[in-house]
RNA sequence: GGGUGUGUAGCUCAGUUGGUUAGAGUGCACGGUUCACAUCCGUGAGGUCACAGGUUCGAAUCCUGUCACACCCA
């Protein structure tokens, strides 16, 4: 047993395969050597992927190996195939995530953000950022993933923001930004405006409290609510207008408890007659559906609420006071007062904030948004109209839901991280100036004008990505080679949040779409089903840690083939030890191939061997079979295709046969069966590269010095092509001769043949004879069998033997020695039953006039060559069984 | 309330134009120090493809309904 090739301690292929130190070699190689950047040649075809950039809020967990297996996965492939392939990598300041890490921190030593002032802030932004930065560039090189690092961004750089506030300014310009006082999604915890999307809906067990309004006239209605703290906010009472119960009351006033206000009893049909009193209390400042109400019935508007979520001076006695613990204090009042009618058990939905999970409390504001319409439409049009195209196509029906269904997008956030409104107010002529440059006077009066305060929403910019990276808005070649890019690959949990933006403000700024394919991956979950997330991380959550235990190789192959697309996955650690036991399988099978190779200096194809013709003409399948699957983005199916093909076939089968003729005396067909073992290897290399890019790399290295046609580095290699070398013949003769062996073995372990004991065997052919013959020596040895011999005639079968029929061959275990002719009877019994089983079935099928007439004709064929094989082995089985001595 | 997905071997999952006897990994059983590999090799057991109807010569696959679970939107 060796443990190195050619003698060169540093040329060694050790067992077993160890991924940690050469994923870290070649990944320094490749990017050393410029591999990763495009060929600009403009004779190539571009293809291109933006990265979607990482949150710097830490660092990344093993669900981010998705978007960088599957990414990586068509970068290298297309790169292979020649195309100038561009996957430009990047990162995200996630405003509102960052702000809240940065306030955690603070936390910790018990400052407030307010105590270092925004300008400190900033710079402790700013070294987070480099922190959380190199910790993720870390990660993604640890994970191969092939991105031309000197394009890298970050959507805060100079030309991104240059790049937002550009955008903002068109946008504005267009009419397609507006600024208002509305009502928006507060969160408490982070003390700003979100978006409607960034709130998530959850069931909450609560209570709904009926409680009695007194009115002037000196009646009580009664009103039901969820939150009690809110009366402090009415401004009306409303009931429906055909609801009789309350006609009376038209032109009273109810009287606000604990506030003595007056207001107005309102009619309105939105009101619910069936639920709780048919009376509901209008909040116009804190909820939205009393917000359009109040707008119908020019009815006031009073925000209760401080940022911090606090209750404010128009909160009377409570003002001071947390909105929730506020709740239970007012709901104790009101019933010393007795005005607590009922209180019911109530399961409802609250809106908490997805950053930080605090209760969002809708609340009046000032605010900037979107006008999305337009700009929905757009987008939906070039969905419909198949510009861009979905992997799984079920996401197009999502996103255009969406689409037709779009609010207005709250942009401003009241944050000290992100990137500042390009906007100034004027003190004096109280101008709005929304420009391009840094203003310090104001362009009409002269007047000093002030910035405004809020920053913008993070997908804002996340949304220019695709052509903010290339250089927008200047005019760079990278734009326009590389924009639109091809596909864009991320989660289907951000197709609102990203995809949806991206395709609206590419269309908006640029008039084309962002990318052309978008093929959305499953979410990654912890073994026991839980969402791997940064917010909620666990111990073990790094992929470095997966990645120092069983490669990136073994990750990137468990994702790539343990799923389906758009489908969730579980990282399961018996799937990874599969995946790096077989690194290690790829890894000793090419050692052997390797050592073969170099022994025979074996370059160039010999005159070919059945098995050589047959493993050549799967290795071509398997090709154009992988080429096929990728353009259909069926990377899955692709990757167990390769798998099967390694495993199955090329190292189950064409490497265990070709041990006789290495072993053998014969130089010659030594080196042909090692020049078949060089050509499948590098071809098996170069199609798992994508999927397995490190190992693959390494053991190329080691092929290199056999392959004189090949560039020397596998990642810029050229991806192999079919060149249809299976004999249809030849390879089905090949595969017949597989099962009969198996047969063989299944029955040597059935009849307890020890291992070490070499049988005989006769084989009756009825075809592929020559195949057999020039086989002959491969097949004694896979059948472990001492000799081999063809016959032809029933006379030549021995009285006693164990008979294995299949369609091609009847093979024949003379050894009397381990037959036992009563159980020889039963399995023959037994196997004429299972083919009288499959005869009747096929003869049923072949009768049945509609079937004739109906299915197609290869599939009738093909039933009837079934049938005739069918019968023909019964006719073999029951000649042995018929021929076995009596009792 | 509306929508989408999932339900296939003990477990984790494949199965894209409907076509032999439904596959893989892992686990399990049995046998192996076969000169690439014990992160291995050989053999085997294990499934009414959630359920009920329908379309079809033929359904895990298409249609309808039911149940369970997950997610998205309101």
């Amino acid at each position: 047993m060796t443990d190195s090739i050619g003698g060169d301690a540093n040329n060694s292929l050790r067992r077993p395969y160890n991924p940690i130190e050469v994923e870290q070699k070649w990944y320094e190689v490749w990017e050393s050597e410029g591999l990763f950047k495009p060929d600009t040649n403009a004779e190539r075809e571009s293809f291109s992927i933006s990265m979607p950039p990482p949150n710097l809020t830490g660092a990344l967990h093993y669900g981010h190996a998705v978007f960088v297996t599957f990414s990586d996965l068509m970068v290298r492939w297309k790169r292979m195939q020649g195309y100038s392939t561009l996957w430009l990598p990047g990162t995200d300041h996630a405003a509102i995530a960052t702000n809240a890490v940065l306030v955690n921190q603070l936390a910790k030593t018990g400052q407030h953000r307010e105590d270092l002032g925004r300008e400190r802030f900033e710079e402790m932004f700013w070294a987070w950022i480099r922190e959380s930065g190199e910790t993720i560039r870390t990660q993604l090189r640890r994970t191969g993933a092939s991105c031309d690092w000197s394009r890298e961004r970050f959507t805060m750089d100079e030309g991104l923001s240059n790049a937002v506030t550009d955008a903002f300014v068109r946008l504005w310009d267009k009419g397609l930004i507006y600024r208002g006082s509305y009502l928006v999604n507060w969160d408490p915890a982070d003390q700003t405006a979100v978006s409607d999307i960034e709130v998530e809906y959850r069931e909450v067990d609560g209570y709904l409290w009926h409680i009695n309004y007194r009115l002037e006239n000196g009646e009580c209605i009664p009103v039901a609510t969820t939150r009690p703290e809110t009366i402090l906010g009415d401004t009306a009472i409303a009931v429906h207008p055909m609801d009789e119960r309350y006609d009376h009351l038209s032109g009273q006033f109810a009287i606000v408890p604990f506030l003595d206000r007056k207001i107005p009893i309102v009619f309105d049909e939105y009101v619910d007659r069936e639920f709780g009193s048919g009376a509901v209390k209008i909040t116009p400042g804190h909820d939205p559906n009393d917000y359009e109400m109040a707008k119908r019935h020019d009815l006031e508007f009073i925000n209760i609420m401080n940022p911090d979520g606090t209750l404010n001076s128009n909160a009377g006695p409570y003002e001071g006071v947390d909105r929730l613990v506020a709740r239970s204090r007012i709901v104790n009042d009101l019933e010393t007062m007795g005005l607590v009618v009922k209180v019911e058990q109530h399961v409802h939905s609250i809106g908490h904030g997805s950053r930080s999970g605090a209760v969002i409390e809708p609340m009046l504001s000032d605010q900037w948004f979107i006008d999305t319409k337009p700009m929905a439409e757009k987008a939906a049009a070039a969905v419909r109209s198949g510009l861009i195209r979905f992997h799984p196509p079920r996401f197009r029906e999502v996103f255009l839901r969406w689409m037709d269904e779009i609010r207005d997008w709250c942009i401003s956030r009241q944050l000290w991280v992100g990137h500042r409104l390009p906007v100034w107010y004027c003190k004096g002529c109280n101008a709005t100036l929304v420009v391009r440059e840094q203003l310090e006077l104001c362009n009409k009066c002269g007047a000093i004008v002030v910035q405004d305060q809020d920053v913008l929403d993070t997908w804002f910019s996340s949304g220019l990505w695709t052509f903010s990276t290339l250089g927008w808005p200047e005019d760079t070649d990278d734009l326009s080679r590389f924009h639109p890019t091809t596909v864009m690959e991320t989660g289907y949990d951000i197709i609102f949040f990203w995809v949806a933006r991206m395709v609206m403000l590419s269309l908006e700024l640029r008039d084309e779409v962002p990318f052309k394919d978008v093929y959305l991956n499953g979410l990654m979950r912890r073994e026991d089903g839980s969402k791997v997330s940064k917010s909620n991380p666990q111990p073990g959550d790094d992929p470095v840690e997966v990645i120092d235990t069983h490669g990136a190789d073994a990750l990137r192959f468990m994702i790539a083939t343990g799923s389906s697309a758009g489908n969730d996955m579980k990282l399961v650690w018996q799937r990874m030890d599969s995946s790096r036991n077989f690194a290690n399988k790829l890894w000793n099978a090419s050692r052997f191939a390797i050592e073969a190779i170099g022994e025979h200096n074996a370059k160039t194809l010999g005159p070919l061997t059945p098995m050589d013709v047959w493993i050549l003409g799967r290795c071509d399948h398997v090709v154009s079979e992988v080429t096929r699957l990728l353009e259909r983005f069926q990377f899955g199916e692709a990757g167990r295709l390769v798998y099967s093909f390694i495993r199955d076939e090329f190292c189950d089968w064409y490497i265990e046969s070709t041990k006789v003729r290495l072993q053998s005396d014969d130089i010659h067909a030594a080196s042909r069966a090692a020049a078949t073992l060089n050509e499948v290897l590098s071809v098996s290399l170069r199609v798992l590269h994508p999927f397995m890019p490190f190992i693959t790399e390494e053991l190329w290295s080691h092929l290199l010095p056999y392959m004189p046609k090949q560039t020397n580095r596998i990642i810029v290699s050229e991806w192999p092509s079919s060149k249809q070398r299976g004999n249809e013949t030849i390879v089905e003769g090949v595969e017949a001769l597989i099962e009969a062996i198996s047969s063989v073995r299944a029955a040597r372990s059935e009849l307890n043949v020890q291992a070490g004991v070499w049988i005989d065997v006769l084989i009756r052919p009825f075809k592929f004879e020559s195949i057999v013959s020039d086989e002959i020596n491969v097949i004694a040895r896979l059948m472990r069998a001492k000799s081999v011999r063809i016959i032809h005639k029933e006379s030549d079968v021995p009285d006693e033997c164990v008979s294995l029929v299949s369609d091609s061959f009847e093979v024949l275990l003379p050894q009397a020695s381990m037959v036992d002719i009563e159980s020889e009877r039963l399995r023959l019994t037994e196997q004429l039953s299972m083919l009288d089983g499959e005869i009747d079935h096929v003869m049923n099928l072949l009768s049945n006039r509609k079937f004739i007439s109906r299915a197609p004709k290869a599939v009738v064929a093909k039933e009837r060559d079934r049938l005739r094989e069918a019968q023909e082995r019964h006719l073999a089985l029951s000649t042995r069984l018929k021929g076995l001595p009596a009792e």
